[in-house]
DNA sequence: CCGGTTTACGTGAGCGCTCACGTTTTCGAG
DNA sequence: CTCGAAAACGTGAGCGCTCACGTAAACCGG
């Protein structure tokens, strides 16, 4: 800290080259004979020479710092944990490092953060579910190649994309419950500004229709991202809603929140209400009874965005692409066939 | 992207004054006008200006960077993520950037990921359960200032300390066991490189020893740090130790594993066997039973370190504290007496 | 042993800033 | 009106690298 920092030219005195055949040694470039190599490379270890990430970020104008931004709407949940552990394994072994923004849901805070990310020169951006409107992420594709979407499709030259059909997923679940016999089933919704919530809604919608089931617009409900806030607004709206047999939840921490609700309401999971939801993160098999959910290949998200974009970083003149990973709906114990006589819950 | 990068000399150029005077202006400087200041950041917006933390880093010698390190085990667990989520909101407002390290519970990888890191002239390090040797860490203080070290006690003048009473924390659950009546108790240890779990493990036995109960050597299991290991490991060591009535599980997601393991064996929780973890995270409280553990303010735990770290950045003469932090036990369905004749599991 | 090519190096310049000065302008006291 | 100090601004230099060159040495066939 205090002793000065080991620069290239202090390895070059040492070594007694110029400070451009260190830099040859240091990268690997061709120009230099085998044994001034070796001598360079064991000068500047034995000095503890360390290349600076920014000085060489500057030197060659930004193209390349061997950073990038992983943005995720909120580090709390499982589903942005497991995604981001499928990406970091990758960056770990080709040494890149990652700077972490968390948007804590907020599309503005995503905007800004990664507006002020830019300042740091990073090389690439990964974002997952992104809220940010269309407009907003063309300008970011603008200033920035690649950019890996993950979760939210977005057409772009710049851009990449990793999705799974949520539309499919629900779909999945809906005709699962309409298999076991239910006839009225309603659906637990995440945050407005999430692409996914909102294709599932679509997919339920579609559905319904399919089955030739209604559908009553007070059957959907949008909830709060934490578990406490499903609890809380799931509450009154099982009350209010004794007419439906089974629920499609958005996800499976706001089906555990739904799932706190109905035993303090007395309502028997599955026995009067059946729950379907999205993701399968760990609790959705701990919790009594266990989660019904659509599986999300998370891991394998996190790790095709990170595969993309170091692939593109390392070739510039490779294509995005756009792939998609199927949801694949995983069968517990909180679904079942609605009581003999299908009467109303309650 | 491909259009040129708008430097600090362009806006100079456009604003007619020179360089430093646009530095003045951004940074809020002294020995500039009011009316030019005004002038100079307004063509900056128009030109959209965004100057180069890369560039800044270099030029002050990598005084600030404004970025720093973040260092966890694994972000897959819900405790670190809750640690994170502490950490980010300070972050984020201060307009700081974190490069988040996932070091995978390996302490060579986390040295030389940090080791790594440090060739971006980070700021500070915060270093969340260490597993590295004193040593090391020793040598990466005298590198970097600050450096903070969470849940892992270590005595450097470049380092604060945010602590939990690991030992204390058990002792209470142990104590919290004994006084429901239980003499034969066993305890599923962490990882063996965990500081946290050699400290509980001590706090295990000092208990056990003031209350006057004995210890078998195999009462004592090591198990990984995934739900899976610690199924698969607690398994056998249940049908080895019938004796056990009790349990103090090192953290809930283990305690999640074992509980499974006592569903497959016909154990009843809390009914044969009690079981009493650490951490608190969401899971702890959606298993049935419902765990009794040990809360763990993890939030805080981030929050403090951030501080910490904030303020040392800010004014350099400031020394690094020792926050000590206390854990709290919360009893719910998972502790019980042991059954009326006191008869040995199965 | 000589001209031309390859191989091995060295030399400036510059990336976009900040720092430590230097220079000019302003302005009020004497 | 003069002088000196404070305020306002400008001028190198340099942070630690890489890039595009330039130059000297080694090699090689004729």
């Amino acid at each position: 800290m205090k002793d000065k920092r080991v620069t290239i030219d202090d390895v070059a005195a040492a070594a007694g080259v110029s400070r451009q055949t260190v830099s040859r040694a240091i990268n690997d470039l061709p120009g230099i004979s085998i044994a001034t190599r070796e001598r360079i490379l064991t000068t500047a270890q034995q000095l503890g020479y360390r290349p600076s990430g920014i000085a060489r970020g500057l030197a060659n104008a930004g193209q390349r710092t061997r950073t990038f931004g992983v943005v995720v709407p909120t580090i709390d949940n499982e589903f942005y944990a497991a995604v981001l552990h499928g990406i970091k394994d990758l960056t770990s072994a080709r040494d890149y490092h990652v700077f972490l923004v968390d948007t804590n849901e907020d599309p503005a805070t995503e905007y800004r953060r990664i507006q002020s990310l830019f300042s740091l020169w990073i090389d690439g951006l990964i974002i997952c579910s992104s809220r940010m409107e269309d407009q907003q992420l063309a300008e970011i594709c603008s200033q920035l190649r690649p950019v890996i979407l993950l979760n939210r499709e977005f057409i772009h030259p710049h851009a990449g994309n990793v999705l799974i059909d949520d539309a499919e997923g629900t779909e999945s679940a809906v005709r699962h419950l309409v298999e076991c016999g239910h006839k009225r089933i309603g659906m637990i919704l995440g945050m407005p500004v999430s692409r996914s919530s909102e294709n599932r809604r679509q997919g339920y919608l579609r559905a319904m229709h399919q089955a030739g089931l209604p559908v009553e617009p007070g059957w959907m409900l949008h909830t709060g991202a934490q578990l406490d806030a499903a609890y809380t607004a799931g509450k009154p709206y099982l009350q209010a809603h004794p007419e439906l047999t089974a629920l499609v939840v958005y996800n499976d921490v706001r089906a555990a929140g739904l799932l706190r609700a109905c035993a303090e309401l007395g309502i028997a999971v599955p026995g009067r209400l059946s729950l379907a939801s999205h993701d399968n993160i760990t609790l959705a098999s701990l919790v009594t009874p266990s989660l019904t959910t659509v599986d999300i290949p998370k891991y394998e998200m996190g790790r095709r965005g990170a595969v993309m974009m170091l692939d593109m970083l390392t070739d510039r003149r490779l294509q995005p692409e756009t792939i998609r990973l199927t949801p694949r709906l995983v069968e517990r114990e909180s679904t079942a066939t609605p009581n003999a006589k299908g009467a109303p819950i309650q």
